[in-house]
DNA sequence: ATGACTGCAAACACTTTGCAGCTCG
DNA sequence: CGAGCTGCAAAGTGTTTGCAGTCAT
């Protein structure tokens, strides 16, 4: 039995994300800038997932209060990739960010339709990954994987869509 | 137990790779060209992972016998994903192509200090993709999954190392 | 103060596209 | 002959970087 669910639970962490950020910047001798607080509350408001491109959209264009430029937005998802606060992933030729801390370990869904990332959790994959790779005397860190098709929403457009079709 | 084994046996096809291609094209009005044959036989003669950009780097130079521009290997790489002859995905920024057709499905082991692509196949792993979409009412079209780590020659030559700096 | 950070613009790597001429069917 | 193809160069993406001024510590 896999354990499968819509919507996964936060982990229970003892530092916020704000405070565990702090951390890894002051044990790097890294400053810590309004910019940099801006955008981790920014990230951490919203529980989705998120190119570069749509997260400037929502933020602060350039002349308002609390801009910041791209180069720095850029600059800073690395920072919290590298902080483990966020992960990241390729799809569709751009680099997708998730939350990482307090949050986890999953894979996803891919709607070809919608486009939509639902997440997904499995032990039994992970044991698997995890015996295939011991086979091959390979060492795991870490895995990624994205099963595409069409999601239950749009399966369900389709189908009364083709029912209209036949009226 | 899964599946994994060192190197992949090709399937039997009733069809060459170029024939296939050729009906591929006829069954839409497109052509046989030169360029397209020759990228046909160059793609099907290496049997690895490469980028737009390596096999570029193996093909003739401008002025050169059998020289092809680079958008025309762009485009064609496109057409053989379309025609079913290539797979293809992305690592790291670049859009990775691998052989399809006469070749079995199949996922990948991805080493972080040599770079290398080595494959795996495992029943179990798709069945277990199959049971969590079922769950989640997803219709799947198919994955990619890549587990990132070590390999053996890596995780060998480190160890190596690790002894040699003990001395 | 001084080294890190930011914004800007330019550079980048990879890929796509417009166009004029060439070629397959 | 005409639609499709190619090469070229230019234009696009998405992301990174050099630099000079600014700011946190």
């Amino acid at each position: 039995m896999s354990s499968a669910s819509e919507s996964l639970q936060p982990l229970s962490v003892s530092l916020s994300p704000q405070e565990r950020f702090e951390e890894y910047l002051q044990t790097r001798g890294l400053r810590q800038t309004s910019q940099r607080k801006f955008l981790i509350d920014a990230v951490f408001s919203e529980h989705d997932h998120f190119d570069a491109d749509e997260l400037i959209d929502r933020l602060p264009r350039r002349g308002q209060e609390n801009y910041v430029s791209s180069a720095t937005v850029y600059r800073t998802l690395r920072e919290f990739v590298d902080a483990g606060l966020l992960k990241s992933f390729q799809l569709d030729g751009r680099t997708v960010y998730e939350l990482d801390y307090g949050y986890p370990a999953h894979d996803h869904l891919y709607c070809t339709r919608c486009r939509k990332l639902i997440e997904f959790q499995s032990e039994p994959l992970v044991q698997i990954r995890d015996e295939v790779a011991a086979e091959m005397g390979f060492r795991v860190s870490g895995h990624r994987m994205i099963v595409q098709g069409v999601c239950k929403d749009c399966g369900k457009a389709r189908r009364k869509k083709r029912k209209q079709d036949l009226v």
